[in-house]
DNA sequence: CTGGGGACGGGGCCC
DNA sequence: GGGGCCCCGTCCCCA
């Protein structure tokens, strides 16, 4: 009997057991479902504030594009000369398979045999018509081949993040038309040639009511370096002179959608009804920059390069430099302020020399590729377009203004060593690592180092340096000259720091101690090569 | 042959 | 624009 008690006993037990477990197992279940629930919503909330924050930056840009390009079309309409070609290199093809577009931002350096500029292969150039009519070519096709021989179109749009493709994918279909509301929407997979009659004026399209623009690009067609390099920068790139009447010529187009108002950045409903801005390229004939253009993406910097040529337009209005901006989707944001909105994607900004080895190597393989533009994507990051000329444009204006936002503490910090000088006098940045410099001709030097741009060549040897401060350096080499020497041993040297370096053999100094087995060296590179052999370290 | 070390040239950046 | 400085890589010599 007692047995049937405990029988019973524990057949309770376990049913209260059970029904504690399961129970148990309820509310742990509903908790995950709650927590993941409300794990779900702040994702979407993240994103939803992430695609806010993005288009904000695009506003801004746009509108800085916009009006440094209506005092361009103003200066244009000024000047009333004949326009010449234009290109609008929409990039939206480019030969796949061709370059490494897989292998991360540096794929698009890769120089390509065919779909380049050749020298046989000059672009028609409407010149000296006297006319203000603007034989616009609209590049759209995902082929390069489309674009016809003479067009290379390079990008990496495998390897683009989710943002890119989202933009790509679901912006409208970009149209060059002039009156978008009487021309049917051209799929984006597809060439057109549109040409563009009229005035300037009558291509920029009034941005009061604009909402999506497709803003036609080009190449600035600048370029110190042809200037002081000609023999590689000159005829040779294309076969063809730069035109002489090529002229900067943002072309605003616009579409017949309606602005999505979304000041706080809710209704980012980009599924297909994404109203667009796209840029294009106009290329110049004469300065296509081989290799290097390439379609951008605006989340990704490509304002920045459009800005810097903005830029360009005027502090280097002297200089030229090819400043390629491709097509970008843009929702233009009802009456959000783009300043206070603004939202600089300033890049981490240690993206440098190394970082375009590869880049510079095409191009030292291909000398004739011209260099001036710049590259496109280089990391995952958003580069912010600040690279802004000493003008009194408005977008120098709105530059400022972006800068006193906290992002300008980023900027700083961000720019790579900037380490000295307020934020004013580093307000010049590199279209490509957003390091700031004080001058505009900073910037041009330094963006050398991601261009691959060597203006200044040795006369005794192929030699080719970046600045002339380094071909007079190099010259030595040739000349034999040593107008240094050291103070112990009267041993002669070409360079004042080699003397210095010199020095610590009769000084014993050996300042680098390896951190393994404390030997000390003179040099930081002897340790490095000492720790690579010993101890299988960097 | 190997590693250490000096010399030296290119490159980048700050001032 | 140029000097100074630093970093890096390479070449060469020598133990």
């Amino acid at each position: 009997m007692a047995n049937c008690n405990d029988m019973v006993f524990h057949t309770q037990i376990a049913s209260i057991m059970e029904v504690l477990a399961n129970a148990a197992v309820a509310e742990i279940c509903k908790l995950v479902d709650d927590d993941y629930a409300v794990f779900r919503l702040e994702i979407t909330q993240s994103q939803k504030e992430n695609r806010t924050l993005r288009r904000k930056l695009q506003l801004l840009e746009l509108k800085m594009a916009r009006e440094r390009a209506e005092g361009t079309m103003r200066e244009r309409a000024l000047a009333s000369r004949p326009s010449s070609v234009k290109f609008l290199d929409r990039h939206r093809g480019m030969a796949r398979g061709e370059g490494s577009l897989t292998g991360g931002h540096r794929s698009f350096v890769k120089p390509m045999k065919h779909n380049s500029w050749r020298d046989d292969q000059p672009i028609t150039v409407d010149e000296g018509s006297g006319t203000s009519t603007q034989h616009v070519i609209m590049i759209e096709s995902a082929d390069a081949e489309t674009a016809g021989p003479g067009v290379k179109m390079e990008r990496s749009e495998g390897e683009e993040d989710p943002r890119h493709s989202r933009d790509i994918q679901t912006e409208t279909p970009s149209v060059a038309m002039e009156d978008p509301t009487t021309a049917p929407a051209q799929p984006r997979t597809r060439s057109s040639i549109t040409e563009v009659s009229g005035t300037p004026n009558a291509v920029l399209k009034s941005e009061t009511d604009s909402n999506t623009l497709t803003v036609t690009k080009r190449l600035l067609h600048t370029g110190s370096d042809h200037r002081s390099d000609p023999e590689r920068l000159g005829l040779g790139t294309l076969g063809c002179p730069p035109a002489p009447g090529s002229e900067y010529l943002p072309v605003f187009h616009q579409s017949q959608r309606t602005v999505n108002s979304c000041g706080d950045g809710d209704a980012l409903d980009t599924s297909g009804d994404d109203p667009s801005c796209s840029y294009s390229t106009e290329m110049d004939p004469g300065n296509i920059s081989l290799g290097l253009e390439t379609q951008t993406d605006l989340s990704r910097g490509d304002w920045n390069q459009y800005s810097s040529g903005v830029y360009s337009e005027g502090y280097l209005d002297k200089k030229r430099e090819v400043i390629i901006i491709d097509e970008v989707t843009v929702k233009v944001e009802g009456d959000a302020s783009p300043t206070r909105n603004a939202e600089s994607h300033l890049g981490d900004g240690h993206s440098q020399g190394r970082d375009f080895l590869d880049y510079r190597e095409s191009l030292e393989t291909n000398p004739t590729v011209v260099t001036h533009s710049p590259i496109h994507k280089f990391r995952d990051r958003d580069p912010v377009s600040t690279s802004m000329g000493p003008s009194d444009s408005p977008s120098h204006v709105l530059f400022d203004q972006v800068l006193n936002s906290n992002d300008r503490t980023r900027a700083q910090a961000q720019g790579g060593g900037a380490t000295s000088g307020n934020v004013k006098e580093k307000r010049f940045l590199c279209m490509f690592c957003n390091k700031g410099f004080s001058s505009p001709q900073k910037v041009e030097i330094h963006q050398r180092v991601h261009t691959g741009v060597k203006p200044f060549s040795c006369t005794q040897c192929q030699m080719r340096f970046a600045q002339a401060r380094d071909l007079k350096r190099h010259q030595r080499v040739h000349t034999g000259e040593k107008p240094y020497s050291c103070p112990q041993c009267e041993k002669r040297f070409s360079r004042q720091d080699h003397v210095k370096m010199h020095l610590k053999v009769h000084t014993g100094e050996r300042p680098f101690a390896c951190t393994h087995c404390g030997k000390r060296f003179s040099e930081r590179s002897y340790l490095r090569i000492h720790q690579q052999k010993k101890h299988f370290t960097l």
